[in-house]
DNA sequence: CTGTTAGCGCCTTCAG
DNA sequence: CTGAAGGCGCTAACAG
């Protein structure tokens, strides 16, 4: 392993003439840039980014902090998009990551989590499936002390952008299409968790339907359970015309209630997970491109950490009808 | 932020005796230690690691390289289990892990890889889902440069290990269970890709079973994908007994062709993973513990670093039957 | 058992 | 535009 000594001595220059040119100070001729560069070839020279980190006090590190469901791995593809498209993205900007799972902090105090960051060197953190009730997470946002960047929360600060598509807007056009699709005055909507900020939001977006359009609308918690959204439409679904769920997986289970039942509702989901395809349903639902949400928010994250002030971004989503031929390789 | 200077003179003693206090040196005295330790957390000191590693020449980085399967999201539970299993493990050893895709490195020459993960400070690497055809990584391996795990590759030197569970046995169980309890005598066996070291094992297991209980056995290549594995059951299925799949997915693509030429067949896979039970189906599989493959990994990635020799490591497997019931939430 | 003294590889003023 | 010098926070011989 050459150093940064070496490479000075073979271009004929200084040690911190080295840094400068390396690092892309303007006050560095052509031309000794030139030898520089050339002695790095030659040398096969990669700079420490230990050494840098040390000296210049910037890590460049963030942590991505997931959520992993430990009730059921069906949703797991989500957080390994979130994961690729954060990851690769930090690889071109540079930066450092490591992935932390939520499990492992949960019994810490803010505090405690502080110190751990802190001790790791960690400058950033990306926050993927935060609900209302994680209260040490809305402390460390609130203390600004490390950049943030929530994803699918409605929170900006200083220190903390938001990034997440439009929610309400999205449960709204799913439900418009299937309702308009097949008719009906009636809906069943199986919403998620109660202190998930995506849930108030995607309910707001269905009571706007039903306001606009006059439907009458049953809203019954689900959870997120496919087993939940199982037992309700068994109690509910003849009561209605539709069945609209807050996600894909309590889609399924609507539906496959609907088939033990023999009796037929069109049902919608939400997230566009692959797993829908493969047990055999055809419905519509949102599409949520993780793999880009998730790289936006490394590219925000990015922005931050350059002195950048917090701010909220949305994206766009689409609505599409998912099937086994989507899925099957 | 305080360092250890400041530790050392809130406690009266030198610096390098904070350093061999914290760090377990056996020869401080008990009470200085004490008043090390007290000093510590009255400032509330974290070491760094930046400087610590710098120093020591001692990153403790690991790698984590995952193939993610890019036709099919349906497997990433696979990869989450591996890299939670990982990472959680790493988190108590203290080592640093950053987790790297394939697909990045995919066209890199084993110079700049090796440039890549030294620029990084990663002095070993775990790697998931290695296959023959991936040549750079075989240098990798035989430079001996970094310390290595590899998961289901039977590849090992003095500073390369291997873990996987016993794929020869493990098929052979899992067929035997299922022929016997449906009885037949010819299968239609539906292989991975050739260049997977896995796929040859199981195959071995697969043809030992069919030599001990004379079974005639019809051998076809599937290569993990679904829709193949569909299209040579349509083909097939007549003419034999049992499908034996080299894989869940597989299975899950044989059992829906068989559903589609409405004739029965027992079908067995091999994986155990959640996707099984959303199918709808029921059949017998192999369950491998992904998250503890991993753990072990990452305690062999520990034992490498501080000098061990690699070495050959087999874990146990389960035969289990998965329907809709286990993966519901 | 404890303190002193060099660095680790790089960045960053500050003179020249 | 270039070079010299002083750290960043910590570890690791080596003296004492």
């Amino acid at each position: 392993m050459s150093s940064i000594k070496d490479v000075a001595r073979r271009a004929g220059v200084a040690i911190s003439t080295v840094s400068k040119a390396l690092n892309g100070y303007p006050n560095v001729s052509e031309e000794t840039r030139e030898r520089v560069n050339e002695a790095v070839k030659e040398l096969n020279f990669t700079p420490n980014p230990i050494a840098s980190a040390l000296s210049s006090k910037k890590a460049g590190r963030v942590a991505l902090l997931i959520k992993l469901n430990t009730k059921t791995q069906a949703v797991d593809e989500i957080n390994m998009q979130y994961l690729s498209g954060a990851i690769n993205r930090a690889v071109e900007k540079k930066l450092d990551v490591i992935t932390i799972f939520f499990s492992m902090i949960r019994d810490w105090n803010a505090e405690e989590i502080e110190d751990y960051f802190r001790s790791q060197s960690i400058e950033g953190i990306i926050i993927y499936g935060m609900g209302m009730e994680d209260m040490v997470l809305h402390q460390l946002i609130e203390e600004k002390r490390f950049k943030i960047v929530v994803v699918d929360v409605p929170i900006v600060n200083e220190t903390t952008s938001s990034i997440q598509v439009d929610h309400e807007q999205a449960q709204y056009d799913v439900a418009r299409k299937t309702v308009l699709e097949n008719g009906g005055r009636s809906i069943l909507y199986i919403s998620g968790k109660l202190d998930g900020y995506v849930t108030q939001e995607r309910l707001a977006g269905m009571q706007r339907l039903a306001r606009e359009e006059k439907l009458s609308l049953l809203i019954k918690k689900g959870d997120f359970s496919e087993k939940k959204a199982r037992e309700l439409t068994f109690r509910y679904a003849r009561d209605v015309d539709v069945i609209v769920c807050a996600s894909d997986l309590m889609a399924i289970g609507a539906m496959r209630a609907l088939q033990e039942m023999d009796i037929f509702r069109p049902v919608c989901g939400f997230d566009g997970i692959t797993l829908m395809g493969y047990a055999g349903m055809q419905m519509n639902t949102v599409k949520q491109d993780f793999y880009r949400i998730s790289s936006k928010a490394m590219d925000e994250m990015g922005r931050l950490l350059e002195g950048g002030a917090g701010r909220r971004m949305v994206l766009d989503h689409q609505i599409i009808r998912m099937q086994y031929q989507d899925v099957i390789s």
